[in-house]
RNA sequence: GCGCCCGUAGCUCAGUUGGAUAGAGCGUCUGACUACGAAUCAGAAGGCCGGGGGUUCAAAUCCCUCCGGGCGCACCA
């Protein structure tokens, strides 16, 4: 049990005894009793406000309820509270006796790997989707950021005790598809120096020679001069194939991997978008009007109605996504989570509406909107078209400054807000990017490990070290820091935000690298020797840890 | 014009879901290696939290309004 509900559950218990002899009058409630930790100029471990919530219902001031409370916390607590105190409008600030932060050094020597895995057994099985870009072309810099984050969201739902299942939305099907295999069409054509214009709107990016070039190789002039009605499902089948092996290669080498590789176009093959559509109208959600077939999003709140079917009998992207929402909610999961760019947004209406009209609460799906990337050169910005080709992927970026660096990076911001990425800052940054802060602190604890072995330190049983000499300021900031961890796993995973493990790891490395410079971990005091190995572990194991969920690697040399 | 998001130190960003005197990194200035890794540490300077109203014991945080920026507003995806 991390100390802040070792705490809470005290202050309730102040408060029950408190209400028996009268001296408050509601009866205690839980969520009232907000635990939390002060700024650091604050002399305590814990405040609470609860008398400042409660003065209104008590019709008492603040100060005097906080009094009460006080006075059976010291009565009741003594043997695990340094002191309580009363501060400003009404805090009770509280302090524990350094000897109950000792015990989390055994709880991570214990629990190892697991500490800050919280099984408290809500086990929701979630189901994340993300990236999921058209394979009409590499992933540029912005799917990097979605790629990090969904990967690192979906550890952090694991580590507080969610079944997750990844996966990525293919859309291999469509408008876009066709137009990729026209345009590597034409590019075939003119290297075989049979001039067709490329098409309007046609992707037009070196890796489209590149694979028009491929396919001269490799099926020398067998398509020459043949009409686009003749082969064109060839060229779109195969340069489909190809980006989509190059799109499950670059989210790899950035250490991404799915369950589930789902494609929009087996749910018209196997039928799924007639399925679905077939309900939606039975429910009457579903007409016709000017030739075309229309989804009544209106009826749950989006601003019109939607197109599903095109007046040329062509399905629309919804059509599809609504069949393949229908498809993920009949799995059972007790939550989807969408994680899309800004740049979609507008269509989070229509699906919040497409989920409802099959029969769902709202709240089965939650969308994620991520702000876009804004990709800048030494201040100048960079125009990201994957249509005219001038765009840098996500690969160039991570050749360039490593995936640890990337992730890290991306992972750094919360995801609403927006964000710029300076690629010749993050090259020449290489090298003093935040990463390798922690990484390094983490290096180094294993190279004192290393260290200790070679002077022929010889490990104890955690429960045989004395902790009690562990004393110095930093050595009790670094253990408060490691009790915290399963809480920010747990309200991280609630908030559906992982980059506040980034901060919390930076803040870590900080005052490890702090109290490295200041106090030496091996020496001749054989005791404090062991007292310190066993907290510098238990920092490495929650840095790896932590780590681990971000997707980084934490080195043991650098 | 309408909708969503953002506006916090020179720059890039946090801010424990409404709490105390608003924080970090980079950059700038000053200092620290004959010891476990200096990819490190210590100190200094730097703020009308975009402006204005409101809600209450308490607002960077919630509501309204204006200003500025991003993204949407397709029978594209």
């Amino acid at each position: 049990m991390t100390k802040d509900r070792l705490i809470k559950e005290m202050i309730l218990k102040a408060w029950e005894r408190a209400s028996d002899e009268g001296k408050i009058r509601s009866r205690p409630d839980p969520d009232k009793v907000v635990v939390e930790i002060p700024k650091e100029t604050v002399q305590a471990d814990f405040a609470t406000t609860v008398a400042m919530m409660l003065a209104p219902v008590e019709g008492r001031p603040p100060r005097e309820i906080a009094q009460t409370l006080q006075d059976y916390l010291q009565k009741e607590s003594r043997a695990i509270l340094e002191h309580v105190q009363l501060a400003g409008p009404g805090y009770i600030n509280l302090t524990l006796k350094p000897d109950q932060w000792r015990q989390v050094l055994l709880e991570v020597e214990a629990q190892g790997k697991r500490f800050g895995r919280i099984e408290i057994g809500k086990g929701q099985r979630i189901q994340v989707e993300f990236v999921s870009a058209n394979p009409t072309g590499p992933l540029h810099v912005g799917h990097g950021r979605w790629a990090a984050v969904g990967n690192a969201l979906a550890n952090l739902l694991e580590a507080a005790g969610d079944q997750v299942h990844r996966e990525y939305y293919n859309n291999d099907s469509g408008r876009q598809v066709k137009l990729l295999g026209l345009s590597v069409y034409a590019r075939y054509q003119q290297l075989l120096g049979h001039p067709v214009p490329d098409p309007d709107d046609g992707y037009r990016g070196g890796y489209v020679t590149e694979m028009a070039q491929r396919l001269a190789d490799r099926y020398g002039e067998k398509f020459r001069g043949r009409t686009a009605d003749d082969c064109l499902e060839f060229f779109t089948r195969h340069s489909l194939e190809e980006m989509t092996g190059v799109i499950r290669e670059d989210l790899s080498s950035f250490g991404i991997a799915f369950d589930d590789w789902f494609s929009e176009a087996s749910l018209y093959q196997s039928g799924a978008v007639q399925n679905a559509l077939d309900e939606l109208r039975g429910k009457d959600y579903l007409y016709e009007k000017e030739g075309a077939l229309w989804f009544r999003s209106t009826h749950f709140g989006d601003d019109k109605d939607r197109v599903v079917r095109k007046e040329d009998g062509e399905f629309t992207y919804l059509a599809s996504d609504i069949a393949y929402h229908r498809d993920k909610l009949a799995r059972g999961f007790d939550l989807l989570i969408d994680i899309w760019g800004a740049d979609h947004h507008g269509y989070t209406a229509r699906m919040e509406a497409a989920v409802q009209a099959l029969g769902y609460p709202k709240t089965r799906l939650r969308i994620l909107i991520g702000q876009l990337v804004k990709l800048v050169r030494n201040g100048q910005p960079v125009p990201m078209s994957k249509r005219a080709g001038e765009f840098v992927t996500l690969r160039d970026v991570v050749d360039e400054v490593g995936k640890d660096a990337a992730l890290f990076f991306f992972l750094m911001r919360r995801l609403d807000s927006p964000m710029e990425f300076d690629l010749e800052l993050a090259k020449r940054q290489s090298n003093e990017n935040p990463v390798y802060y922690v990484q390094y602190a983490h290096a180094r604890l294993c190279s004192v490990g290393r260290q200790a072995e070679e002077q022929g330190v010889r490990l104890k049983d955690p429960e045989q070290v004395r902790l009690e000499l562990l004393a110095e300021p930093e050595e009790l900031k670094l253990m408060k820091r490691l009790d915290f961890f399963p809480r920010l796993i747990e309200e991280s995973a609630r908030a559906l935000e992982p980059h506040r493990l980034t901060f919390y790891l930076l803040e870590l490395a900080g005052i490890l690298h702090n109290y490295y410079f200041k106090h030496r971990i091996i020496s001749a005091n054989n005791d404090l020797t062991q007292a310190r190995l066993l907290l510098v572990g238990a920092v490495r194991t929650v840095m790896a840890n932590a780590l681990e969920i971000l997707g980084v690697t934490a080195p043991e040399r650098m």
